[in-house]
DNA sequence: ACTGAAAACTTTCTGCC
DNA sequence: GGCAGAAAGTTTTCAGT
């Protein structure tokens, strides 16, 4: 997530400090508040405070791990756009998308589809068969896949 | 990222406790290892010395801040389905793409268009602009959009 | 090769200024 | 926002299985 400059409307009113201790952190996690604080000339003390303040806004929703899905053995990434019967509501097609563990993403779109789903697979067979299966749920009338040939950003 | 029962044909060959470790991790980045080891049965030292060895084996990239991106003011989103010039490579859509701090992601893709490019922008303005620019750039050669109206999964 | 325990060190947390 | 003490977590070393 990039924290560079954007304007805010909502309201978030983050100042310069907070968006170099987030612009740090996005960079290492698990850094300490002594460390970042360094860079913000800081104390460890009131880098606590202004994350703790962050994480109370909302603006920050937790830390996590970032791994390797193709080291995973998910070595294959499709994307599928998705569209839905007359009456099937984004409730009901996100439950319908939920029960695969295969979607790493899901939104509702403008346009043409009614939804583009993120899929990761082992392979191109295992692709295939995840692909058929959304496309046998109650909601989903048809779909139309691209696969990723290679990740450029992100 | 699911680490959950993947078959690994790269020969990464996680365990269940690294997966233990792992999907604990991507619920929370910053969990202490003594807390990580109470659900795994394991010592705070071997839980760092497995997270340690899945690092320098590239299953673990690193750790990040998860942010929500409408209260840091990208209220807008959308998916840009980009269609290259026949001399287009990869690198150069690249070097273009990397312009623009908008660009969340993008992927080069099979099927009609060349390349999908998620955006993040401040609103409908600020998203129409980014979408003129990117279709200037040389190496476009029309692209096509999709708005997102909801995140049902990610 | 992988694990645990304990000592030494670092970080985080809390109360106070 | 900073400081200082207490609590908690991390890292190193040593040894067991």
């Amino acid at each position: 997530m990039s924290t560079h400059r954007p304007p805010e409307p909502g309201g978030a009113s983050l100042d310069d400090t907070d968006r170099l201790l987030l612009n740090h952190l996005s960079r290492d996690g698990r850094a300490s508040y002594a460390e970042i604080g360094l860079l913000a000339n800081l104390s460890a003390t009131a880098v606590r405070r202004r994350i703790d303040r962050l994480r109370s806004r909302g603006v920050v929703r937790g830390f996590t791990v970032v791994l390797d899905p193709a080291l995973l053995g998910w070595q294959t990434e499709a994307f599928v756009e998705v569209y839905c019967r007359e009456r099937t509501s984004p409730e009901e097609l996100l439950a319908s998308l939920r029960q695969f563990p295969e979607v790493v993403a899901a939104w509702t779109v403008t346009g043409d589809p009614d939804a583009l789903v993120h899929l990761r697979a082992s392979d191109t067979r295992h692709l295939e068969a995840v692909i058929e299966r959304i496309r046998k749920e109650p909601g989903v009338q048809r779909s139309r896949s691209s696969v990723v040939l290679s990740q450029l950003i992100g």
